[in-house]
DNA sequence: CGATAAATGAAAATGATTGTCATGAAGATC
DNA sequence: GATCTTCATGACAATCATTTTCATTTATCG
């Protein structure tokens, strides 16, 4: 009867393990193109369509945090606990952690106010970094 | 020897009227396709390639914000003077606009510690409105 | 009124992502 | 270890927003 608790962990693949091992150790945003490419280069022979799904899968499992760039594609890293945003180096693509209680609060509070309720949020400071 | 100062303004089409109309007197985000098929149901004619095109040079001259959503569209909203955020409900979809000067302070605080300038930020806060 | 360069738009191209489905390999069971 | 059931994989096709191409139209200037 508790299909939505997921009682079934997923299948250890070498493809799976591969990804996991890329970003692992990688505190940089990385596309699911830039991933294959990168597994590709160390001779590691897997598909795109797997890169693809198992970052889909891994997000969705919150263990990835995922952002949208520019130019419109999704790029995936490794999720560090806590809820956090993101500050966004628009020239050279750095990130750095940010996390701010007041923020969760206000937008809390903004949302009740409201009448919404059930709220989460997603918030992405952009800027230029001092290297640029 | 001034090509970057943009000399020459842009001429003033039928087209180009028809899509600032559109989103003159609309604080709300929408995607070039939305305004299209708003625009043809006007009985305006108007090519979609067209709206795209407008959509991106009004952007880029400042005088749209541009949004990416979560299905990857991009949407474009007329630059209303003061800074805000948006409310969204998850299931009807009813946005309601918020601002708050103390993100907006925080945000560019947290930035200049990192060394960031030219600071912006997205926000947006989702939840379940009150009528669902 | 022309001349001229920008604007338009239909159709094709692009590029990231997702769907399909036959084959391969975990993990459970004997 | 052999076998079975089911999920995972991956080559390829399909999708979908957006961009490019290029012949035609049209603002705007003289």
């Amino acid at each position: 009867m508790n299909e939505t608790t997921a009682p079934v962990p997923p299948r250890r693949t070498r493809q799976r393990t591969a990804v996991e091992g890329i970003l692992t150790g990688l505190a940089e945003f990385r596309t699911a193109q830039q991933i294959h490419d990168e597994l590709r280069r160390q001779g590691d022979r897997i598909g795109l369509t797997t890169v693809y799904r198992t970052l889909q899968l891994m997000s969705e499992g919150g263990e990835l945090d995922a952002i949208r760039n520019a130019e419109g594609e999704t790029a995936y890293r490794r999720c560090s606990g806590g809820h956090h945003h993101h500050l966004v180096c628009r020239s050279c693509g750095r990130t750095v952690e940010v996390s701010g209680p007041a923020v969760e609060r206000w937008a809390n509070a903004v949302a009740a106010q409201h009448g919404f309720t059930d709220v989460s949020h997603d918030l992405e400071i952009f800027g230029t970094c001092s290297a640029c």
